[in-house]
RNA sequence: GGAGAGGUACCCAAGCGGCCAAAGGGAACAGACUGUAAAUCUGUCGGCAGCAGCCUUCGGAGGUUCAAAUCCUCCCCUCUCCA
């Protein structure tokens, strides 16, 4: 086992609060002293089939946890799912199914292990406890929180007073979770900053419980690919872990420069020296953000697909947006065409290229199609069906076109 | 149970008898530029139409009118407040 000072650089990097901070270096020395493990807890809502950088930030944190020899307890929230997390939320969260949380449930478990070191996790479905609960129980977890504490809560207020909805449920949510503590036996639980008044519940109720209460430790909101929301799967502005390459990378190239730094910190595998080099190098001016950028997108394409992927889809994203040729690979389609002419509209759109035959047109009008590298304007423009011919619509859609009579 | 507000294109949102395929914003798409799929600028953004026009849209069903997203009737849904 690590010595305190190197295991207590490690737990702060990175993290925004550590509530009460003595407490989590008590913790960790006799943790160390006793040679007994920390159970340190994160518990995640399989709300959607895919994870994405957002939860990884919180995954790497378990992960250090986890290299530094203490024990990680995922809580996979298949009934907190069910009610719905209400942190930073403007408007109820819809309920989902059994069925359909058990199903996200499953790939959400694949994915985490793209992270974490599978062997060493302790995975607990909250159901474990909440299915058996009583009405009784309920009550009694129910008289430890009032009202008026939960609608101290900004999101609670906010809603409250501009007359939203709040359902009693969504009040459950804290509870749940601070229960889920109890349950098991949590020395530590980490989260997004959001989550402050989910994880202090979670003292609350452990000490209402008989327990001592859990340390906490805050971590940022990765922000999404817009540079200004959190990413979330429902806004759009994720990068999913499960992605194919070019997805991966293409994305990350479109995040603002003002993420990069936060990115390299909080998702990406780069030693610490590098990240102060990035940091100095950002702040003079004396880099290009593209080429960092570029890192970035290797980097992180490297992490869940492996190095030669990360170099090709690298290699590739150049190929095709910085020198506007072609993609190394692309993809044939066929269309049958009895006739010996067609209109090119209608090649773009049996191929895919257009939703519909006006947008076809706007596209060549707007001079976005190109044949076998020719820009073709005229939106009544027909092609010969005899003959195979290399179509690209915008930036990024090519095809080669075949015909068949 | 009572009182009110509201349901408009992918999303938010204006319109409240004709000038409405419906303002504005966002998203998206194409182009220019660049340091990039960033920022900025330009254009497009219901469908069909060689571009005159035609067809289908404003919660649903009827009705009034030469004319309805706009008025009337019934219904469905959402929200708020009171009890």
């Amino acid at each position: 086992m690590k010595s305190f000072n190197e295991q207590w650089a490690v737990v702060r990097s990175g993290t925004v609060e550590i509530l009460p901070e003595g407490e989590l270096e008590k913790k960790l020395a006799r943790s160390i002293q006793e040679n007994r493990p920390l159970r340190v807890k994160q518990g995640f809502d399989p709300t959607a089939p895919d994870i994405h950088l957002g939860h990884t930030v919180g995954l790497r944190k378990l992960k250090q946890f986890q290299d530094l020899g203490h024990q990680i307890v995922l809580i996979v929230g298949d009934y907190t799912g069910m009610v719905g997390d209400p942190s930073g939320r403007s408007a109820t969260r819809p309920q989902l199914t059994e069925e359909e949380v058990r199903r996200y449930a499953d790939t959400y478990q694949k994915q985490f292990f793209k992270v974490l070191d599978r062997s060493k996790t302790e995975v607990r479905w909250n159901g474990e406890w909440f299915s058996k609960m009583s009405f009784a129980e309920i009550m009694k977890l129910a008289s430890r929180i009032t009202v008026a504490r939960m609608l101290e809560r900004d999101d609670f207020e906010k809603r409250y007073r501009s007359g939203e909805p709040i359902s009693i449920h969504e009040m459950f949510y804290p509870l749940m979770q601070a229960y889920d503590s109890v349950a098991v036996k949590a020395d530590i639980e980490i989260g997004g900053t959001d989550q402050k008044f989910n994880l202090l519940t979670g003292r609350q109720i452990q000490i209402d419980y008989g327990q001592a209460p859990q340390a906490i430790l805050t971590l940022p909101i990765l922000a999404g690919t817009d540079g200004v929301l959190r990413m979330s799967k429902s806004t759009g502005n994720y990068i999913g872990i499960d992605e194919s390459p070019e997805e991966m990378f293409g994305k990350t190239m479109s995040i603002p420069d003002n993420l990069i730094i936060s990115y390299f910190e909080l998702v990406a595998d780069v030693p610490l020296e590098r990240l102060q080099e990035i940091r100095g190098l950002m702040q003079s001016g004396k880099v290009n953000p593209r080429d960092l950028k570029l890192e970035l997108g290797e980097s992180l394409v490297r992490m869940y697909h492996g190095a030669d992927l990360a170099t090709a889809a690298r290699e590739g994203f150049i190929r095709q947006f910085s020198q506007r040729q072609a993609p190394a690979e692309i993809e044939s389609c066929i269309i049958i065409s009895p006739e010996p002419r067609m209109r090119l509209a209608e090649v773009i759109v049996k191929a895919g290229g257009a939703a519909t035959l006006g947008e076809a047109k706007r596209k060549i009008e707007q001079s976005g199609v190109r044949i076998n590298d020719t820009v073709l304007t005229d939106p009544h423009a027909l092609v010969e069906t005899t003959q195979t011919f290399l179509l690209n619509v915008g930036k990024r859609f090519y095809r080669e076109i075949q015909f068949k009579g």
